[in-house]
DNA sequence: CCCTTGTCTGCAATCGATTGCAGAATTATA
DNA sequence: TATAATTCTGCAATCGATTGCAGACAAGGG
């Protein structure tokens, strides 16, 4: 079938009615305004042509483009795709379209796209891949922050429970019998990375338990690299421990590699646990304990309340939280 | 910084020039209509106010988007994020936005997708979730496969070499001194499931050795329960192999949850290669041998052909095969 | 029976860019 | 110097939809 191009005049000329008539029949809020038996006629004739509005057109004569930037640092992080995937889903249930970009963490990139996406007339933006001292520019079009959020006020965010999920990780390998743990922390400029290693210190302190600076070490980015020059750092000090809580998967997974290179056992020698949940973690040997974090809900709810911003609601920046859940698998055991 | 809303009147108002004159500076192709001296001040202007084209108007207006959609089975698949970072930065070098969608394998929901796609006008489709059967509408948008491709010819396709990963994973099978080799094959309706079975065919007969139908399950999808209850099946037969060839690397690793079932070792009794190298799986217990088949540069490519058709090269149906290359790793071993 | 009120529909401008055509300005030719 | 040939730039229509305004018509009131 060649695409029809069937146009509101088309229709219009059709049912013997002038364009606007059409418009306004077809547009709900102004459907009232016209006669029902002629919207009848109308409706009609519209489906029987086949007509489908342009957006384009739309777009320019209403200034929307019913489209919404999404910019994550990497797709091929499997923390994004259910994100993604649930802002899409939420987004195309009312007629939007999301454009993803990828900053690979590179500031310059960042700006580059978005510029792209202003110059795109995107009515709205999801950033997942904002630094803590980031400050959202004075933007017309509505900002929601997804996963990591910002340091100053005035921010709507949507994010995981981030000190929930290291509450349950050192409750759950306190309770299995540790005392001395060690944190691979994550990059302290993203909220992601302080939240959890401050967590870790609140928590640790719940239970009487000191943090020995030592046995803390700081990732550069959250990469599995990271975590294995991480580990081995705090196991070349020497000091005993027997759990290390790691600030996501990847870092943990660097651990294992860290261990593995010192000739040590997980769990036996050195519980590990992850942050995500990522996809396949399961699977690897030990299969990781880790914090279960709602990625497709998360991408729904930043969804939802651009939606919400763009239907004029006011816009009380709320932070929304959404609940981790502690996942038990092989890679943590009571110290011997 | 509000957003500046710059419109060609305006700059043509600041250079005392009409807007035709100035779309035309802007406009490379037609940049050469006007004075040197004129061009100049209009570009000085232009970028003194901050110019940026509206997409939406330019669309209007040329009857363009910009945009290319890009369908495919589930996001969340790790064979997609790279193709899709390969298409999108392609098509973001010369302006143009892709837009994604899953279809989850449901083909109502794709007939769904395809009909938003063409009501946002995208110029073209790019689409990776056709299965054998299917037929290329007579649109006027150009279309290119990715991936899978279709038994019907006249399409434009970006596929790996699903032949030659298969030749080079028994060639090193036989090579290791196995004879009595399992294929737990993909959906036969998929363009991938079909070339992957019938290379391993000739690549056995190409060795000498025979296939028993026995030692051969079809799988009714790419999961990891199917790669279970396939390879379970084989081993309720009770006949010998020592070497199982999966479709895909999540029939592999359902591969060794059905061995793990059994009590047997992988690659000790029997070792499993998959296809994909998806990430991780060099993580796993074992480490999968697979193959790795060139995602990012499929994407790339699929833009590049795209783009090519979009620019009124003579659609000439070629399908590209892009390399596979065979990653060893510890779930092959000799035969005990 | 006329006038006011209220519904409904058509007209025309508009969004921001592109482009065929025509007229003005410049240069080349006789 | 007059005319023809070339450039160059402005005009205005156009893409497809939306919407304020005004006119047409019907219904209700005096």
């Amino acid at each position: 079938m060649a695409q029809p191009r069937v146009t509101l005049r088309d229709v219009a000329h059709r049912v013997g009615v002038h364009p606007s008539t059409v418009s306004r029949v077809l547009n709900p809020a102004t459907r009232s305004m016209v006669t029902p038996e002629i919207a009848r006629r109308v409706e009609a004739a519209a489906d029987a042509l086949g007509y489908r509005p342009n957006p384009i057109a739309y777009g320019l004569k209403t200034n929307r483009s019913l489209t919404v930037g999404v910019v994550i640092p990497d797709l091929t992080d499997p923390l994004f795709p259910p994100m993604i995937r649930g802002i899409e889903d939420a987004l195309a249930r009312v007629g939007y379209t999301a454009i993803v970009a990828n900053t690979d963490n590179d500031r310059a990139r960042e700006q580059v796209i978005l510029e792209r996406m202003r110059s795109r007339r995107v009515d709205a933006l999801i950033l997942g891949s904002t630094q803590r001292e980031d400050v959202l520019g004075d933007d017309d079009v509505p900002v929601v922050l997804i996963n990591r959020s910002i340091d100053a006020g005035g921010a709507t965010a949507v994010v995981s429970d981030n000190a929930g999920g290291i509450r349950q990780v050192v409750d759950h390998l306190v309770s299995l019998g540790h005392r001395h743990i060690a944190h691979v922390a994550g990059p302290q400029f993203l909220t992601t990375g302080i939240a959890r290693y401050e967590a870790f210190l609140s928590v640790m302190a719940g239970h009487g338990l000191t943090v020995d600076p030592d046995l803390v070490t700081f990732g550069q980015s959250y990469g599995r690299d990271e975590g294995r020059h991480g580990l081995s750092r705090l196991l070349a000090v020497g000091k005993r421990f027997t759990a290390a809580v790691a600030a996501n998967d990847l870092l943990a997974l660097g651990c294992y590699d860290a261990l593995r290179a010192d000739g040590l056992r997980c769990p036996e020698d050195v519980s590990v646990t992850g942050f995500n949940d990522m996809p396949l973690v399961d699977m690897m040997a030990p299969p990781l304990t880790t914090v279960r974090i709602p990625h497709y809900d998360m991408g729904a709810e930043a969804a939802r309340a651009v939606l919400e911003r763009l239907n004029g609601a006011a816009d009380e920046a709320a932070t929304v939280v959404l609940p981790s859940t502690l996942i038990v698998r092989g890679s943590t055991a009571p110290p011997l």
